[in-house]
DNA sequence: TATTTATGAAACCTAATAGTTTCATATTGA
DNA sequence: TCAATATGAAACTATTAGGTTTCATAAATA
């Protein structure tokens, strides 16, 4: 799958979209974050591991634990294809763009 | 299906992410647009169905034809979503949130 | 060390997706 | 009016997605 593909991919299921918004107020365990819905936790973990590949969040083992981050640079993908949009809304979509990509340069 | 769901749906598929930006080159009749991909037009249809769904195109008939248009307007449930992230990159989202808002304020 | 805890992973089910082929219908133009 | 054209729509197929249950494993703790 192309690297754009799995970022629309991953930001296509709503609970996928809820969890980001979650890991917004900090990072959270695999359990933690299973808490919040209602549905089992490998279902939860299906997810996570969805939105690992489209490069949404970071995952670090700690202990028997893994540590679940937010990593908004991996929504740069969408904002550089809304930005091919530019042209109908003028340009401060592609000033965000450029934004996003000073502030997200080195932490990958 | 809720709204922003509906949106983020329809962004999903490769195929209607293409066909969204090929008609930032003009309208397209189904046909026309069919001619663009290596797939049947009833598949084409479908996915331009899916657009419609999501707000992301209009669809005129004109005698026989349908005439395929693209509405900008329909992508602002994304930016609504990514402005939920604005911590994490400066206002300039939000910014770009207003602007967006204000020029389709009266295009639906 | 024995037990609890947090997760990994496999196997399975159902529904939704993305395609196809086939046929019907409504304009258009000769 | 008749044929060509542009689309609508149904029926069918294969794959993917989202979920479950069950069992295994690794780390923390009593």
């Amino acid at each position: 799958m192309t690297d754009p593909q799995r970022t629309f991919r991953a930001l296509a299921d709503p609970t996928r979209r809820a969890i980001l918004n979650r890991l917004t107020r900090g990072p959270l365990t695999i359990g933690e974050v299973a808490e919040g819905f209602d549905m089992t936790r490998p279902a939860v973990k299906k997810h996570l591991a969805i939105l690992a590949e489209g490069a949404l969040i970071t995952v670090e083992a700690q202990g028997r634990a893994r540590i679940n981050r937010l990593r908004p640079a991996g929504l740069a993908p969408v904002i550089d294809w809304l930005a091919t949009f530019d042209a109908f809304w003028d340009d401060r979509l592609s000033d965000l763009k450029t934004a996003i990509e000073k502030e997200t340069r080195n932490d990958d």
